[in-house]
DNA sequence: TTGAAAGCGCTAACAG
DNA sequence: CTGTTAGCGCTTTCAA
């Protein structure tokens, strides 16, 4: 379109009065070079406010200095300190950050064609389920280096893994419940089916249950926030406590509750998981899990660089959490 | 690091029995190839599992297919519709999303220097004041297509911007406040200061006052929300309404409010602005003015998308607001 | 309708 | 320590 009359090296280095090969060692600080001549062409640099070319560079170079991020979509309470971590740590490291949601790819029919990839990018990172499994194993067997967050690597894989420690801390809030708020009937409302961490919550959930030798009750055990909790209710299933895999799910559940005239926690107990900025601003403020995710997202980069540059990196990270006690749990607070 | 051997369009040609030049036609579509060997590339490209070079591509097409969005942190409410509407825009059009946030280097006393610039994209979309203004006209002035959102473009530059109508939105809400529900001591909470939304708000807020005869009174103006109302309790002012120039700052309101014992909206109304996401949730709920911050997103890449191919835009597009009144203002709900 | 060839701006051997 | 030169993979005239 408009074109931009942008310096180039030999602009550079006939300025400097060297040559481009000069240039470029002064610009990536390979190979040795008289302080002099740095000097003069650092000047040269900039008074013609020269900035190497983006593509230029990656073409010769075969590398992008660009990290992507593929996800599913743009929402969720994870996303916005997922993002500040990522891009804090691609920054910090000097790489660019490009985004690509999946959301409008999958179940199209079409095969699906993923603008990121060992095309424009220098390695990957894959929130959950953004990527299908057969594309992480392709990029995987081609070599391209691969980091994912809160989901774990395809059987015998082993692909680096960066994540929070769900089952642990399920498994401490509902010790907690069980030993210092003496609740026994507790039930289990599932997140979103696919996510993973749901998974782990729940066997966190379970193995609790068993250590204190309540067992299981399928009946106490759904899928969904608000309309669980109705049909629950409906179902004449009376919990003393209720366990959220997510305080999504728990905003939903209390919605809920408080339609059926149940008041929390004098009625019942309400706990959830992830510390979403609102949960202490719930009536009554909410008992969760607080997970790292900012960190858990910097990690992630850190290790993807890893891998870019060395080629190895940590296969499982898992950053711990934190029990976070309010009200709706029936503490004092 | 790592060699993906990735098919180049050299193998393709081969494969197809055709020059690269051709390759390229089917790739761009740009000038005629007969059917027949068109299939024939379609194949070999498929069966190589074909795709182009990112930089090799805008190397020679001085095109880097990426746009750029420029922000100064990720946060705040704004963020997360904000971006789906950028991410989804710039897919629609076919672009790759570049990140980047700026506020880790204002201020360092090093001259910043960006990195996201007319070398690794063909256009910026620049949030509020996350850019110097310096930079946007050095852009500007460059030829580079620039988008501006939420904010205005620097004097006498004309730089296309897409914002709401705060102005209008602001205005409509006192109106309301004062015609529909009889208030008239109304205080104003403005926003983080550097919001230029927030002066367009003020000017709403000011424009409602003047249409009533009612006299502006400096002591109604504050800046903040939790210390800005308790400063104006402990001041001896009394408004019987307070509107404040974004939600956030209406959930501290709202809490120092509780803190002196007074009811909302019994001793005091509230209102806020933007429709955040807790809004509804607040207690009381909070009437506010929602704005179309996603659909503003999307229009703003639309733009630049025009910009860039067209070297055309709008120069300014206003979205409309949207009064929503819930229980802080009095009203029945 | 197709192919040959000249770059795009830079990095990275290889010589000196 | 510095310069020469051959590409990187693709687009794009210009001819055929």
């Amino acid at each position: 379109m408009t074109d931009f009359s942008r310096a180039t090296i030999a602009d550079v280095a006939e300025r400097a009065g060297v040559s481009i090969a000069t240039v470029s060692r002064v610009l990536n600080k390979t190979g040795q070079v008289s302080s002099v001549t740095a000097t003069r062409v650092q000047t040269a640099i900039e008074e013609l406010n020269f900035t190497p070319h983006a593509a230029a560079r990656g073409l010769a170079s075969r590398k992008t200095n660009t990290i992507g991020l593929i996800l599913r979509e743009i929402g969720g309470e994870f996303f916005q300190p997922m993002l500040r971590g990522i891009e804090a740590g691609t920054r910090e490291h000097g790489y660019d950050l490009l985004i690509h949601c999946t959301h409008r790819i999958h179940g199209q029919g079409l095969p699906p064609h993923y603008p990121l990839s060992e095309h424009n990018s220098d390695g990957l990172l894959v929130f959950t389920d953004s990527l299908d499994e057969a594309e992480i194993i392709r990029l995987h067997h081609a070599q391209f280096p691969l980091v994912l967050l809160h989901r774990s690597s395809p059987d015998g894989l082993d692909i680096p893994c960066v994540t929070v420690e769900n089952k642990l801390g399920a498994r401490r809030l509902v010790d907690y419940l069980i030993e210092e708020r003496g609740y026994h009937r507790i039930a289990f409302l599932a997140g979103p089916e696919d996510a993973e961490d749901s998974h782990w919550r729940e066997m966190g959930y379970r193995d609790a249950l068993e250590a204190h030798g309540i067992s299981f009750d399928p009946a106490l055990m759904r899928v969904g926030g608000f309309r669980a909790v109705t049909e629950l209710l409906e179902d004449g299933v009376r919990p003393d406590a209720i366990f959220c895999g997510d305080d999504d799910t728990a905003i939903g559940a209390l919605a809920a509750l408080k339609a059926s005239g149940l008041r929390v926690p004098e009625d019942i107990a309400l706990v959830g998981f992830d510390d979403i900025p609102v949960a202490r601003h719930l009536n009554p403020p909410l008992t969760t899990v607080r997970a790292p995710i900012e960190t858990a997202a910097r990690e992630a980069v850190q290790q993807l660089v890893r891998l870019i540059r060395t080629s190895e990196a940590e296969k499982l990270i898992l950053l711990p959490t934190e029990l976070v006690i309010r009200r709706s749990c029936g503490a004092a607070g």
